[in-house]
RNA sequence: GGUGAGGUGGCAGAGUGGUUAUGCGUUCGCCUGCAGAGCGAAUUUAUAGGGGUUCGAAUCCCUUCCUCACCUCCA
């Protein structure tokens, strides 16, 4: 599988040799996450479902940064503390991205645990001169790192041009980054530079050292994080190990609202819990794989409302597949007959696996995924999806599924029990030509989200997942 | 100002030298008791503008214009 490294801005074979290692940088928890973040984690959460499809083993590692000036000033504004605050917005974290069908990471580290693992690492960059400490704290000494700006393509002098930061005379050069700041009022840690935070840097290249160690296959997070994020990480953690830090630098683009970034400092986010609502999982995941990763999506109505268009094709695909008509009891002709489906369809999956392992082509992929769909369900317009045709497409059709995180809801028995019943009840009405009263129970049951397909000789029925937007 | 990524039909979105992907939308038919799903046909013979290379370019080169992101916290 191939994926663009934004370090060597290349495509880049990815190593499965082993254990496939991914670092993801995740959210900082002061807010509420929105469909940005979601994005990013969706992105890679589809491409770790798609390596363990293929039977690779993952190991996915997701931080929360909750150490932070913004946790702290929340926290102020209301009277709490840090933890406070940080553990409200892990829960909703934890809430909102289940219900989007996001698999749990193997281990979500926070920053505040790994205070020792900081202090070791900044310990040894001062050791190798790659660090000094100053009046305000500890800071990297940027000049020391001859490959700094690799990541981003910036170079040192062109920053310092025109560099928007505020000079700090205590730090040796306008580009130093601080690795702890020394800080009175709580939280606070002991150093053995005196007491304070860690910088927010130092976090990230620790508990990668630590849970995943050097070299490991991808480092992810969002295209804003490149600089000077992920810059700095690098930076610090090849100085510490003098080893190379990720094989393949992954990022995210970003998620736009009218052809602008979606952000807090705009005002202009929708938030995780806000979209759930209003379109449901399937559609967010739909939606945000619609686009390349790498490029920018823009939150649009109007397209999510497509999205739930094709989410009705696949539920249909799904209850014809799940109530295939008996072989005997179809006829279909020969260029509909299995020996032609088959292949056809295990076609469309190879290019659904193809288009992923190209730099994870997922509008590329769903395209071959709905190809799918739409042969079904023109097979089921005729009847003849059959035992057999449902036989070998169903298992696919569900991997694939599993590999988009997308999830078809079934309603409990008591229910399918009473919906059955009435649909029992309507074709007797219909077998006597009483189409008005059938149509009475039709639309009693739509009220309820239900949609009858009517067949030769038996009616299939699907609970459309409710989705509130829709008109 | 610097750096990076882009500009494809009404919309979304692939394709990186040589059969006008594909999906959605719209229109008209067909199927259906009526629907859902589906089928057929039509809609625009799309590639930001201008040059160039080539037998041939959306695809390569030059140039102009435009958009977005990053250069401060950000997924």
């Amino acid at each position: 599988m191939k994926i663009f490294d934004t370090l060597s801005a290349a495509e880049k074979e990815l190593d499965i040799s082993g254990i496939v290692r991914i670092y993801v940088c995740g959210v900082t928890v002061y807010d509420e996450s929105h469909i940005g973040h979601a994005r990013t984690i969706i992105v890679f959460d589809t491409l770790r479902r798609f390596l363990e499809s293929d039977g690779l083993k993952v190991k996915f590692i997701q931080n929360f940064t909750d150490v932070d000036d913004k946790i702290i000033n929340r926290a102020k504004a209301e009277n709490a503390s840090a933890d406070t605050i940080t553990t409200k917005y892990i829960a909703s974290y934890f809430d909102e991205f289940d219900r989007l069908n996001v698999k749990r990471a193997d281990s979500y580290p926070k920053a505040t645990e790994h205070i020792n693992d900081m202090i070791s690492l900044i310990k040894g960059l001062i050791d190798k001169d790659f660090a000094y400490v100053s009046k305000n704290g500890v800071y990297f000494s940027v000049s020391k790192f001859k490959e700094y700006g690799k990541l981003s393509k910036k170079k040192i002098d062109e920053l310092i041009a025109g560099a928007r930061v505020e000079v700090d005379e205590t730090k040796r050069d306008p580009l130093d980054f601080a690795l702890w700041k020394f800080a009175d009022d709580y939280p606070r840690w002991e150093s053995p530079w005196g007491h304070g935070r860690p910088g927010w840097h130092i976090e990230c290249s620790a508990m990668c050292l630590k849970h995943l160690g050097s070299d490991f296959e991808i480092h992810g997070g969002g295209r804003d994080l490149i600089f000077p994020h992920h810059e700095n990480e690098i930076a610090q953690s090849e100085c510490y190990t003098g080893r190379n830090f990720a094989k393949i630098w992954m990022h995210v683009g970003m998620v736009t609202i009218k052809g602008e970034k979606m952000s807090k400092s705009l005002g202009n986010t929708k938030s995780v819990d806000f979209v759930l609502k209003k379109w449901g999982p399937n559609i967010i995941r739909l939606f945000c794989l619609s686009g390349h990763y790498s490029k920018p999506i823009d939150y649009s109505e109007d397209l999510l409302k497509e999205t739930i268009a094709k989410w009705r094709q696949v539920e249909n695909c799904y209850v014809e597949l799940t109530h295939p008509e008996k072989d005997e009891l179809s006829n279909p002709p020969p260029n509909l007959n299995i020996k032609v489906i088959q292949p056809k369809i295990a076609l469309y999956k190879e290019n659904f696996n193809d288009a992923l392992k190209s730099d994870f082509n997922t509008p590329l992929a769903l395209n071959f995924f709905f190809s799918i769909v739409n042969e079904v369900n023109n097979l089921a317009a005729h009847d003849f999806v059959t035992e057999s045709i449902s036989n070998s497409i169903l298992p696919e059709f569900k991997k694939i599924l599993e590999v988009l995180g997308l999830k078809i809801t079934e309603p409990p028995h008591e229910e399918s029990n009473r919906i059955e019943e009435l649909i029992a009840k309507r074709n007797a009405f219909r077998t006597q030509k009483k189409y008005q009263e059938a149509d009475v129970i039709r639309e009693q049951l739509e009220h309820v989200g239900v949609i009858l397909i009517d067949h030769k000789g038996r009616t299939l029925w699907i609970k459309q997942e409710k989705i509130c937007s829709e008109v």
